[in-house]
DNA sequence: TTAATAACCTACTATTCCGATAGGTTAATA
DNA sequence: TATTAACCTATCGGAATAGTAGGTTATTAA
């Protein structure tokens, strides 16, 4: 399950990348059109900048504004921060991976061997979407 | 994440399809084999047994057993079963379907339409590995 | 018929984490 | 100098996870 931190952070970016204009976007004024509670909000913005994906800019007329071009944000890196771990097992985790204390042996367990599929399949998705691609509306007729 | 219960109910069902013979297999035998608390695993063999996939013995000489070909049994009904619904969010799930209280449009959420191709490739893959497919070590050369 | 076995059931609990709240501090602008 | 908005620290209730404990029922074998 996708926490809301990440779910909420997901959606601030989305929300500052769809501004026409270059101008920082205040915290209040995401929360309040994506109903998010402001103080949790503003703890994960926090995050987002000191992970590079964003800068600030404090007082009158301040927010928060993309440091990068949004085609260059992969989902993977965003969720990697947000989330931790993309792979639903630590010991699939390409980087998180820690030892399951289980375990004997990774080779012959089951449940290693489906999740590194899903890991795979799930890595793909998210690695082939960046920002810019799913702040667009909807895929309109080709 | 993957819940330990899920991760213990598929090395259960794993070790039952890997028994030699169709006896009924004792929870201790599991539990210690493959390092999980005993009485732990008993709650969760039991709820394996209300959902179909296996048949319980009473007394001794007793057990678990399948009820039905290991080829029949899709990682998508287990999961679902021991871990609830396969999405990362709710309001993509075609099982446990949620709307989300803070969302007003689906259809331009940013994490919706990712979320949706996220749990397209999963259940793809879950929905292709049975437990035959997961039981077999490794995959020898061809 | 009795003892042993192993599934089954109910209840409780410790720990962790999530989502949020509260209240104040710093820096930039008007 | 006042206002604004990011920033920081601390705290907290509730839910879920992963287990523990202790007993009951049904089946088998002696």
């Amino acid at each position: 399950m996708l926490s809301k931190k990440t779910k909420y952070g997901i959606k601030a970016l989305t929300y500052i990348a769809r501004q026409p204009s270059k101008k920082p976007v205040q915290t209040a004024e995401i929360a309040e059109n994506e109903n998010i509670s402001h103080k949790f909000l503003e703890s994960i913005m926090v995050q987002l900048r000191k992970s590079g994906f964003l800068g600030a800019k404090k007082g009158k007329g301040g927010g928060y504004y993309l440091i990068k071009d949004p085609a260059e944000i992969r989902m993977t890196a965003v969720i990697r921060i947000l989330e931790g771990p993309i792979a639903m097992v630590p010991c699939v985790s390409l980087n998180y991976y820690e030892k399951c204390d289980d375990c004997k042996d990774e080779e012959t367990c089951s449940v290693h061997q489906l999740m590194i599929q899903v890991r795979d399949s799930t890595l793909k998705v998210l690695g082939n979407n960046t920002l810019a691609d799913i702040t667009k509306d909807k895929e309109e007729g080709s």
